[in-house]
DNA sequence: GCAAATTAATGATTTATTCAAG
DNA sequence: CTTGAATAAATCATTAATTTGC
C-alpha cells in the first residue's frame, strides 16, 4: 500500500484549478499570475513544464534520474511501526539515548549514511526508529552541546567582567525577533510516494518526508 | 519486496578532497591538479559503531566524496549521459536551467518530494540529474536571489540614505503571503544505496536529511 | 592560440535558528 | 521546558569563465 496519492499538493486550496499544474508552487502570491515571461524561449519552456511535468506521473520507476526515487519503506510494515508508535515523532529511549550519547562521546558528530544505517539497525532493538531520528539526534545534540558551551563562556566571561550580575536568561533575538514571517503555504497533506522496499534491505532509507499535519 | 539495483556508484578517479583545512575559502594555493587521492572511507569507524560503539575517530569534516550518482539497470547509454555531467557534481545543461529558472518564476520556491520527482523525471530528458539536485539547486536559488536582493536594497538604502535620513527597517520583501505556520517539506523517497565496503574503497554518500516516511 | 593561474558561479554540506509536540 | 523536526544562512568545494604569460 504506497501512499502514492498524487496530485493533491496544491498547497493553497482557495486555488482550486491551479491543481495539476506543478509550475506553481506557491501561487498564494497575488502578483504573481503569469508562470513566466521573460526569459528566452519562455514558450518552450512553457510548454514542457505544462506539458511534460504536470502529466500524470507514470511508472516512476522508468529511469528518470540515475537513482533517485528509490524506495526504501516497508510499506506492510508501516503501518505496524506506526501503530506502536502512533505515528508521531521519535522518542528515544533510555537505552538509544545511551548509545548514541556514547558514540557523541566517542567523538562522533555527522555520522555518515552507512553509520546511520547500522547506528539505527542497533538502535532498533530498542525501539522503533529511524535514519533519519539518528541524523536529527546528532545534529541536534551536537548544536545544543555547542550552545551550552557558548552559554557558559558568555556567562563566566559576563561574571567577571561585570561584578554586577544581572541574571536574566532573556535569550538575544538577534534581529530575528521581527514577527513571524515564516512562509507558510501549508500544503495540504502531503503524500509520499514511496515504493515499497524488501526486508533484507541494506540500503538505508532515509529521506524526508513528512505529511504536513498543519491542522489547529 | 523491492530490490533496488542500485548498482555501481563510480568513483572517477578526479580529485578528492581528502585535505581541506578549514576557512580556505579563497585559493590562493597552487594545489590543482591532484593526482589522485585515496578515500578515506570510514570502514574503521562503521566497524566501531557495529561493534563497539563508541571509538569513531575525529574526523573534523564529514567525508562525503565526489560521487556518481548508480545508475538504475535500466540506463541506457551511461557514457553519453556522463559525458554531459561528468562524474562529480551534477552541472545542469541549459534546458534545465530554463526549466528550473521557469518553474521557479512560478512561484516555485521548495517543491516537495512529489513535485521533484516530477521535476526530476522531466528534467532528466536533458541529462542526468537525481532529485536532490533539484532539491539544492532550489534551496540555492532562493537563497541567492534573497541575497542579492538584499545587496541590492541595502546599497539603494544607503543611496537614499545620505539625501533624507530614513529610519528604514530591514524588514522587507517576503514574496509568499500567507498565515504563519512551519511548514514541513519532506522528501519523497529519494535514497542513497550505500555501496557495501567490501573493497574499502566505495565513498558512499548520502546526503543531508532523508526522513523516512511518516504517515499520519 | 593555448594552457596554467585566477576569479566568478554555483552545486553540495554543515551550522544556526526556529517551530512546536509531549 | 526539553528536544525532535525542519528550514534558512553560512560555508565549503568544484566547475566554468576569465585572465595572463608565453
Amino acid at each position: 500500500m504506497k501512499v502514492h496519492a498524487l496530485g493533491s499538493w496544491e498547497q493553497v486550496p482557495s486555488s482550486p484549478s491551479t491543481s495539476s499544474s506543478l509550475s506553481s508552487s506557491s501561487a498564494n502570491d497575488p502578483k504573481r499570475l503569469r508562470p513566466l515571461a521573460p526569459r528566452l524561449t519562455s514558450a518552450a519552456v512553457s510548454t514542457a513544464v505544462a506539458t511534460e511535468i504536470s502529466a500524470p506521473p507514470k511508472l516512476r520507476k522508468s529511469f528518470s534520474s540515475p537513482m533517485t526515487a528509490k524506495c526504501a519503506s516497508i510499506d506492510l510494515d508501516v503501518s505496524l511501526i506506526q501503530m506502536q508508535s502512533g505515528g508521531t515523532r521519535w522518542n528515544p529511549t533510555p537505552e538509544q539515548i545511551k548509545l548514541l550519547e556514547a558514540l557523541y562521546q566517542g567523538g562522533m558528530r555527522t555520522p555518515n549514511p552507512v553509520q546511520i544505517e547500522r547506528i539505527t539497525m542497533e538502535l532498533g532493538k530498542y525501539g522503533r526508529i529511524e535514519g533519519k531520528n539518528v541524523f536529527y539526534w546528532f545534529q541536534n545534540h551536537k548544536a545544543r552541546e555547542r550552545q551550552k558551551q557558548k552559554r557558559s563562556e558568555l556567562l563566566a566571561l559576563a561574571a567577571s567582567a561585570a561584578p554586577l550580575p544581572h541574571p536574566k536568561k532573556e535569550e538575544i533575538k538577534e534581529f530575528h525577533g521581527g514577527s513571524c514571517k515564516r512562509k507558510c503555504r501549508s500544503w495540504g497533506s502531503l503524500e509520499l510516494a514511496v515504493e515499497e522496499e524488501g526486508p533484507g534491505d541494506r540500503t538505508l532509507e532515509l529521506f524526508p518526508l513528512h505529511p504536513e499535519r498543519k491542522q489547529m
